[in-house]
DNA sequence: GTTTAAGTACGAAAATAATCGTACTATTTT
DNA sequence: AAAATAGTACGATTATTTTCGTACTTAAAC
């Protein structure tokens, strides 16, 4: 599917995690870090649902929206599009880059080493 | 610094490699993957310039521009911001995901393991 | 049963990004 | 030195994204 645009995210991010959600409780989320109207919102996830990236459920009156992407789908689109702009293909370079920014855990170091593990045993 | 646009980033990058350039410079490498018009192309690097994306070394007819941003820094700050709107903070699941999507080398995969290494000896 | 509140729909404006034509100027080429 | 070529400047247009007011509708509260 076509590309989110930055608020569109907003709003799928929150969809993610919510599972599905109204227009009120997207605003409400939103509102916490940004000034934005109701109607803004409102009209960001009709247009959302016109382009195909939501469902809508109007069985009552306030209508419960669901994302169509899911979460992962999205992200490697989005990797894919960031890797190739901004650091010349090198997946390598990028996880370096995220991993020094926000320091994994015991646990995830241990995840990670893993799926390191992984890789190589598949390449060859 | 302002965030780029894609279009943005993408002369960008060239400039990173070349560490400096003319238009026309940009410009055919901009045309080797995307139909794009020279005055666009112009336009373009003189609106970065007056944004001060870019330097711009008036001496000769021909002017050459080179980024003001390193990319390192950018780099920086596009992960943080795609960490936040689509990962939730995790930069685990980012870096997992990359390295999904372009497999590294072995040297890579070393290199990898060293700075998860230094990581985790700075962690305690 | 009116009034108020909480919804949806949607047109239109504002903001931002990208494209390109035209005018003008300086340098080469012939 | 005239013509052709390669540049810059910049206004205007188009496309896309974001914002919001207004109208209308349904449900709840009084």
């Amino acid at each position: 599917m076509t590309k989110p645009t930055e608020s569109e995210l907003e709003i799928l991010s929150i969809l993610w995690e919510l599972k599905d959600a109204s227009v009120r409780q997207i605003h409400e989320r939103l509102a916490e870090t940004k000034e934005t109207g109701y109607t803004t919102t409102l009209k960001m996830m009709q247009l959302m649902h016109a382009k195909g990236m939501l469902l809508r459920d109007e069985e009552n009156r306030t209508h419960r929206y669901r994302p169509v992407v899911q979460q992962g789908e999205t992200q490697k689109s989005l990797v894919k599009n960031l890797l190739s702009i901004a650091f010349g293909g090198s997946s390598t370079s990028l996880a370096m880059q995220a991993l020094g920014q926000e320091k994994p855990s015991k646990e995830e170091l241990k995840e990670i080493r893993a799926f390191l593990d992984q890789l190589e045993k598949e390449n060859r």
